[in-house]
Order: structure tokens, then C-alpha cells, then sequence
DNA sequence: CACCGTCTGTACCAAAAGCTACACAGAGGT
DNA sequence: ACCTCTGTGTAGCTTTTGGTACAGACGGTG
């Protein structure tokens, strides 16, 4: 694969030829999948990286071993992250993970800060996924203390759910999403199971009544 | 109070000429205060905030009424979030709030956005503006996943105390800042008091012992 | 088919946090 | 001096969440 999928990516389609040529030279590919984690905390960052495809999962570890998401990384979108430690020459602070078949680009700090300075696209790019970022984890922020956990679990659900309305996820996966314990979730989904709101399977949710979910997270709070 | 206050702030020192009368035309400097809320969610944003004097506290409301501090703007910093949602189109998903004595500028969204295309230093200041805020709420995440709330208060001290050792909140804003209620940090400010690690006072926190509280907070978490 | 690892179901107990209710204490105004 | 408002201290109960323990179910592999 080479780098011509990457200017092909939304935020790469206004380059001038310079950023172009810059990007060829400088931009690197590479094959990610799990379980192997491609970023620790306390990294040093060597540039910025770009979900080509697949997706990315950023994910903070607790001192006791429970995970907690922070957000995802699609494709078109940069890890605004790494972005962030290499504008303020800081570590990054978060544990990031590949799903299965991912493709991630990686552009050199250098290269990047040079495209930055010289390219109104990638200015607007990166203050815009900055932004995107920042609304994510403020309403992730807002969802932690605002709601309980049979809502947050149910949100999940209903906006991971593919359009068949399944969602390919195991207990264990909801568990660390969330936060929490396997054992919580199963104890959860067996009240959504009785209000006849999902179907259990091995390895797969699926979602029988997505208004009833609804309602159980339009319901004020905690 | 004029607009040379604004100019002498860190983020503005380096503008060209031109950038600075820009500035001078359409910068408004306003005093703010408790209690009135000087944003609200949804509210449309006109510019781009920066703190001249004081403190702004951005929060979050839960359906119940309970606050929740995102993060603080401290002076020469800017709302990111309004800047976020001026560059994004959004509506301000959050409260702001604004402390004794405070001054704020309001440089209305088209002039800034002339600066940010403009002025290199204006664009080195938003992404470092966006980063430090997505730290920040990163932080107060994880913070939140994995602490209890003795240790999230204990923190609270440690950080927010002046020199002397003291704070000067009330236990209602301490609640407010940690998303919880009052009667929950006076309980847990009594077992504080018990192990000597505090002295309380109406409206004031004596830290006497504070490697007692760096200790709660150490041992790892939940 | 037997085995084994992974995933799910569930029962029970413990800890953390929220809710309600009320007593008291200090500060400031009349 | 009295009253009121705001802030603090405390008790007891409920709900939510976490932790432990174990049983059973499913799927893949030899």
C-alpha cells in the first residue's frame, strides 16, 4: 500500500502540490491489529497518526487493571492526541489500541508542523478534530456523572449497534468500555434481558426493542 | 479599562501591527461576577473568550441539578470551548460561571478568525489552548474512573489550597466541584479531620497534615 | 466425542455513595 | 439582643456498584 490512499483521506484532499510532495516523503504506513497496544502512556510521540482504516481505541488503565474507553479513532480522523503531545512536546497520557485489520499513517512530528505552518487545510483540520475531541470527552465526562450505569449501558448499545441491530461485543468488552466489571454487566443485561429490551447471545447483543432502551436514557438521571 | 490590558497578555504579544489594531477595533472587555452564569448551554457563541483577570469555572448540570466542574480558565487562557464552538458552528454545551472580580475580553468571532488565518501566534495559542484543555479533561476523566471520592477530595485540597495551606470554599462548592452532594463531603471531611489531616472552618480548610493526603491519594485507587 | 478455553448466568456479601431529616453555630443586619 | 441566613455536623436508611465464587454453556480442536 502507499501513501497515495492517504492524500486521498478527507483532510488531505486541499493540499497544495508542495504539502503533497512533503507528505509523500515524509508519511509512513502501517498495519496495526490487536492485541498489541501501539501507544503507552508516557510515549514519546513521533508524530501524528491517521486512522486509514479500521478504528482506533483510546483507553485509560486504572491502578487496579479496569479499563475505561475515552474515545475512538475512525477512519479520516487523526489521534488528536498524539497530535496533542506533539504540539506541546508532551507524553501521551493514554494506552491506544487497534481493532483487527486497522491501517494507520504515520506523519512525522516535523513533516507535520511543517504542513501545519504552510497549509490553511491542515490548520483547520487539526483545530477542527482538536474540537471534535474536546466535545467528546465532555460529553463523556457529562455521561460518567450524570447517568447510571444501566444507561450508559444502554446508550452504549443502541449507538454501537450495527443497523441489524446487533452489537458484536463481548461482556468483558461492555465491561472495560464502561469502566466497570464483567459481573455488572451481566447482572445489567439480565434486566434488559427481562424487560424483553435485548436477546443475549455468545459474543453478540442483540437489541429487540431499541424505545425501550430509549426511554430508559431519556429518564433524568442517576 | 482599555483593550491594552488584552494586548499585553501573553497570547497577543507577538501580533504584527496589523493584527493588533484589528484587535483593538473589535475586542470588548467586560466585567463579570457571581452568581449569573455568563454562558449557558445551547447559547450561540459571538467570539472567542479570553480571561484578563479572575477566574471563568466551566461546569456541567446534570438532569438532577447537580454541578460538576469540567475545568477552570485561569487569566491569559481562553475558553476553548467557546473558541471550539465558534470554529465548529456548535452551540456551548456547558455552563460558565465566573468568580469574584473578574474581567473577560470578547473578540467577536469574525475577527478571530481573521487573526487565526493571519497571525501565526494566534494559531501556536488555539491548538495549544485546545491541547491543554483536552489534557485537562482527560485528566478529570481518569481521575474520575479511578479515584474514590475521599481521594478525589483529598486532591481537591491538595491542588486548590493556597500557600498557607488553606482553602476557602464552602463544602457546597466542594460538592459542586467534585459532583457530588454536601452531606458526602462533610462525612468524609470528618473522617479527614479524624486522622489530623485537616482543621475545617466555616468556609475555610486548614491543611495540617498534607503527606497524610498525598498518601490517600498514592495508594492506588477504587 | 472428549477436552479445554472462553463466555455467560447468578447468588451473595461488602463497600461506596446518595437521600432525608434535623440540630447547631457563627455572621450580619435590624 | 434578637432574628435570619448560611454553613456545618451527624445519624440512619436506601440504592448502586463492586468483589467473590462458582456453575453451566458454547465452540473449536485433537
Amino acid at each position: 500500500m502507499t501513501t497515495t490512499a492517504l492524500e486521498s483521506l478527507g483532510p488531505f484532499q486541499q493540499l497544495s502540490e508542495g504539502g503533497r510532495q512533503l507528505l509523500r516523503r515524509g508519511a509512513v504506513l502501517a498495519q496495526c491489529g490487536p492485541p498489541a497496544p501501539i501507544l503507552q502512556p508516557g510515549q514519546s510521540i513521533s508524530g501524528a497518526y491517521f486512522v486509514v482504516r479500521g478504528r482506533l481505541r483510546v483507553y485509560a488503565v486504572a491502578p487496579d487493571g479496569t479499563e475505561a474507553t475515552l474515545y475512538f479513532i475512525n477512519p479520516g480522523e487523526t489521534c488528536v492526541f498524539a497530535l496533542n503531545s506533539l504540539f506541546n512536546d508532551l507524553r501521551y497520557p493514554a494506552w491506544v489500541q487497534a481493532d483487527a485489520d486497522t491501517t494507520v499513517a504515520l506523519i512525522p512530528g516535523p513533516v507535520f508542523r511543517e504542513l501545519f505552518q504552510k497549509e490553511t487545510s491542515i490548520q483547520d483540520v487539526t483545530v477542527r478534530a482538536l474540537s471534535t475531541l474536546v466535545f467528546r470527552l465532555m460529553d463523556e465526562l457529562e455521561e460518567v456523572h450524570a447517568y447510571k450505569l444501566d444507561q450508559r449501558l444502554a446508550n452504549l448499545l443502541l449507538i454501537h449497534a450495527s443497523a441489524a441491530g446487533e452489537l458484536a461485543m463481548t461482556q468483558q468488552q461492555m465491561a472495560d468500555h464502561l469502566g466497570t466489571t464483567r459481573e455488572v454487566v451481566a447482572r445489567l443485561m439480565r434486566d434488559l434481558v427481562a424487560h424483553g429490551y435485548v436477546e443475549t447471545g455468545r459474543g453478540v447483543t442483540r437489541i429487540k426493542n431499541a424505545d425501550g432502551l430509549a426511554g430508559l436514557i431519556a429518564t433524568p438521571g442517576k
